[in-house]
RNA sequence: GCGCCCGUAGCUCAGGUGGAUAGAGCACCGGCCUUCUAAGCCGGUGGUCGCAGGUUCGAGUCCUGCCGGGCGCGCCA
């Protein structure tokens, strides 16, 4: 519809370059928007404003010849110049019910606008360590990531949502230690518990599934597993004491039996994520393993490519990537003296291997405290002979949560913090997908959970939801009724829908595409909760205003029509943001 | 010190490539259920858009400098 108002303008403004304008015009000025305000039509154009000064004429004299040299055609019912020279364009009626008939013809595809062209894009997002189970940040990242994904699916593109499995490094050592120590205190070993472990419960847990696994078969005395070991804190080194106690284990279990302790702990970690996620209704196409993809060698093939291409030097035994001539700040480790690769170096390799399995664009979603390792990332994949532009990072700011007005505090060590799977189950998956995406992706969102739960009218997951069951329970009483919907006597008698009430909730059907669209664009799913927000008091307003199922047969089919469109957009838009559109409530 | 994000109503926040009178929810005040679900609707109160300059027909939006808040600046991940 916009697009075709503003070739209409374009037109008009190439019949006047040639008899009243001196200089040529560029199209790009012709811009047409939705109003905000009903009484300047339904669009209006700047391009008189824009293009005064070029043309040598002042604003309103331009809109007037403007209008004069519009085209024919079926669109317009009027056009005026308003204001200091805006041209206020409005709707045939019937332009208003075509609409509707499309989203009743189209359905669950309707707001499907195809501006990706097939571009093919890879989401990844969540890639929580596989040292715990996901808390409320990575909730907002997975809502966030999910919601994105479907935007970029339903607007033409080819798109794939990833998870990147942190499960090499020290890390991953820490917990299998942690599971390690657990074990053997269930076994009777009188073992302290290493002070930079990971003291939680899920640990235990992860333990007592070890000793059911494998019976005494990994036990060792705590006097030998203790023995010619550094201090714990407080005394010594928290981390001086977990990496000797982590080359004891080895030592003591050898290395299959250490990595059968090491995979039994991640195993355990990643069923919990993938059946959080699952249940959270977040799907993820492709679990990316960073150990498999050092197996499979594609590390080392990174650094020796990076080498070849003269982008790394040595510098105090440890190998240095050129990234400050590629963007970044300074130059970044990618193996440290000691050897190690640093985090950075794999990192690189998995963004070279999702380039080369074909993807166009590479999304990234991560919490804001990462935002300083973008111009490394980026120096690396040009280093790589990439281009910088096709990695593309959202960062998201924190979760702070509340209950009752006071801050929950988070830590991930001490076993305070909040999971996802707690959230959940407190405040339903609805409430939690739709509180995660009301804010922008740049601003910090506080979630209070006591109003997540309430029941009341503070919470907007209802009002959305209600719209959407309230056209349900109006088909059913006109089925109670012994009455039916006819969908050609609706579509015959669309003029029926005169009213301003009917008027608003047609727009705002009309808006549905271009806001997918503009959701997509932005990366930015919490306009899409705004408009669902706009279409269901829009809805709720007429719904109150007026009866729906009267005696006249063709008013009342023009009338439910409507109402069905409104739910199918609000059903097509919820399912968007992954948040369930129910039948009766 | 440098970098990223933010500063809009009492509170929490929206404000596509600059546009017409700056919006919503909550809170507060007053109305609406013998009629399709009152988890709803209608009306009202509430603003020097952090401050100061600049760019132009026009700035909440763009530029510069301050002020205030969050986060990051490891051979950690």
């Amino acid at each position: 519809m916009k697009a075709e108002l503003e070739e209409l303008l374009a037109q008009a403004l190439q019949r006047l370059e040639r008899s009243h304008l001196k200089s040529p015009l560029e199209r790009a000025a012709v811009i047409v928007e939705r109003t905000r305000d009903a009484a300047h039509g339904d669009f209006s154009s700047n391009v008189a404003l824009r293009l005064a000064k070029s043309a040598g004429l002042k604003p309103r004299e331009l809109a007037l010849a403007i209008i004069e040299a519009l085209p024919a055609n079926t669109l317009l019912a009027r056009t005026e110049v308003a204001g200091a020279g805006f041209i206020n364009l409005y709707l045939v009626q019937g332009a208003h019910a075509d609409v509707l008939r499309r989203v009743l013809e189209e359905g669950e595809r309707y707001g499907a606008a195809g501006d990706g062209a097939g571009r093919s894009v890879c989401v990844e997002f969540v890639s929580a360590n596989p040292t715990g189970p996901l808390h409320v940040g990575h909730g907002r990242q997975a809502a966030y990531g999910a919601s994105l994904a479907n935007l970029l699916a339903v607007t033409g593109h080819r798109v794939h949502r990833e998870y990147y499995i942190n499960d090499a490094g020290r890390q991953v050592d820490i917990l299998t230690a942690s599971v390690w120590v657990r074990y053997l205190q269930d076994l009777g070993e009188p073992l302290p518990f290493p002070g930079n472990g990971y003291r939680a419960d899920y640990v235990n847990a992860i333990g007592a599934q070890l000793l059911a696994a494998r019976g005494t078969t990994l036990k060792a005395a705590a006097a030998t597993v203790l023995e010619g070991l550094p201090p714990d804190a407080p005394a010594g080194d928290k981390e001086q004491y977990i990496d000797a106690l982590i080359a004891r284990m080895r030592g003591l279990l050898g290395a299959a039996g250490y990595e059968s302790v090491q995979e039994l702990a991640l195993s355990a970690m990643l069923a919990d994520i993938r059946d959080d996620l699952g249940a959270f209704g977040v799907e993820i196409e492709t679990w990316s393993s960073e150990r498999a993809l050092a197996r499979a060698g594609a590390v080392e093939r990174t650094l020796e490519r990076l080498a070849a291409l003269g982008h790394t030097y040595s510098k105090d035994g440890a190998l240095w990537l050129r990234s400050s001539r590629l963007g970044d700040s300074e130059d970044r480790v990618l193996v440290r003296a000691n050897g190690q690769k640093t985090y950075f170096a794999p990192d690189l390799a998995y963004h070279l291997d999702k380039r080369a399995r074909g993807f166009a664009l590479l999304i990234d979603v991560w919490g804001a405290d990462h935002h300083g390792y973008i111009p490394r990332m980026r120096a690396g994949l040009m280093a790589l002979g990439e281009s910088g532009d096709c990695l593309e990072v959202c960062l998201m700011q924190f979760v702070s949560l509340y209950r009752g007005g006071e801050k929950i505090p988070m830590g991930k060590r001490d076993g305070q913090f909040v999971t996802l799977r707690q959230l959940r189950s407190e405040v339903g998956n609805d409430a939690c997908r739709l509180f995660y995406l009301m804010r922008s992706h740049d601003q910090p969102l506080d979630f209070d959970l006591e109003l997540a739960k309430s029941r009341s009218n503070e919470n907007p997951v209802y009002y959305l939801q209600y719209a959407h069951a309230r056209v349900a329970s109006v088909m059913k009483q006109l089925a109670a009724r012994g009455q039916r919907y006819g969908q050609a006597t609706a579509l015959a008698n669309l003029d029926r829908l005169d009213s301003a009430h009917e008027a608003a909730v047609l727009t705002l059907l009309g808006r549905y595409p271009e806001t997918v669209l503009q959701a997509a664009t932005q990366r930015a799913p919490h306009t899409l909760v705004y408009f669902l927000r706009e279409l269901a008091q829009s809805f709720h307003t007429w719904y109150n205003a007026a009866q729906f199922l009267v005696e006249d047969v063709a008013t009342r089919n023009a009338r439910l029509a409507l109402a069905l469109g409104a739910q199918q957009v609000m059903r097509n838009g919820l399912a968007l943001l992954g948040v369930s559109a129910p039948e009766s409530m």
